[in-house]
DNA sequence: AATTATTTCAACCGCTATAGA
DNA sequence: ATCTATAGCGGTTGAAATAAT
């Protein structure tokens, strides 16, 4: 499903060569800029494209398929109270991206919880037909959130447990220039190398590919940065071809 | 086995919020 | 105050997979 270029970008379901380079860029330098990190990282795709594959699909320890009755539980209930804040609901579900959850939700979700819908609606009829005593519709609301309560804190823990680095790399930082690189994450070994040379020389090791947290990475970005230090804006670094090409070129850590 | 209909879900699009110039 | 760039969100689309005929 390989769609058109735009604009020169290419379009449609990534290649596992386009995972890769995203992948092994961010896991050593972290997501700093995903308009800049397309071009370092190798890329032919657009910021915004990067960012929702990472996020959705290829950032640390996301889960795909298999929703457990637990976590389905947790959707109907945070869609009940929150409606269509998918993002939200997300941070209730360890592993699970807005977008899958959203999918769930559209495809199996929905339509469970029209049927329900209509039981309780029959339910509540009949009820009301009967007495009115004191609201026995409140305790079953908290004993469903309780339970709910107990069931988002066992997949947290199990996350956590499981995935020490899953947010700390890569958090949103309120400077688009500001990357993160999780020293966790630089720990792990790498399923594949970026192929442009100019990045990957001075910072891996040649026995194991891991990269030692002690070390200093200097990226690509650190001379961009200090371009900007010096006073140029980010428009004036974007618009310098003797910066693109001599990045393209850098076969050795730059000095100053 | 071939065709058509339906479902799934990855990816796109348009929009808003926010930060910085 | 205004403009621009970026990140993030939610709705929607459409290719691929699967089911039904």
């Amino acid at each position: 499903m390989v769609k058109s270029k735009k604009n020169g970008m290419k379009k449609g379901a990534w290649s596992d060569d386009e995972d890769n380079k995203l992948r092994a860029y961010i896991n050593i330098y972290g997501h700093w800029n995903w308009a800049l990190l397309t071009k370092f990282a190798g890329v032919s795709r657009s910021g915004k494209s990067c960012r929702l594959r990472w996020v959705n699909y290829l950032r640390p320890n996301i889960k795909h398929g298999n929703f457990t009755e637990a976590e389905d539980n947790i959707i109907m209930d945070l869609h009940n109270k929150l409606g269509n804040k998918w993002s939200a609901i997300a941070t209730n579900l360890p592993g699970r991206s807005d977008n899958e959850i959203k999918n769930r939700w559209n495809t199996h979700l929905k339509r469970q919880a029209q049927k329900e819908h209509i039981v309780l609606e029959n339910q509540d009829d009949n009820e009301t037909n009967k007495v009115n005593e004191a609201n026995p519709q409140e305790n079953i609301v908290e004993t469903t959130n309780l339970k709910l309560l107990q069931e988002v804190e066992i997949l947290r823990e199990r996350s956590s447990s499981e995935s020490p680095s899953i947010d700390r790399l890569s958090s949103h930082s309120s400077s688009s220039w500001d990357y993160a690189v999780s020293s966790d994450v630089t720990q792990q070994p790498l399923d594949y190398e970026p192929t442009t040379n100019f990045w990957t020389d001075p910072f891996i090791s040649d026995d194991d590919n891991i990269i030692s947290s002690s070390d200093h990475l200097f990226t690509p970005m650190d001379l961009v940065v200090d371009y900007i230090s010096n006073g140029y804006s980010q428009d004036m670094v974007m618009a310098n071809e003797f910066l693109w090409s001599a990045l393209d070129l850098c076969n050795e850590p730059f000095l100053f």
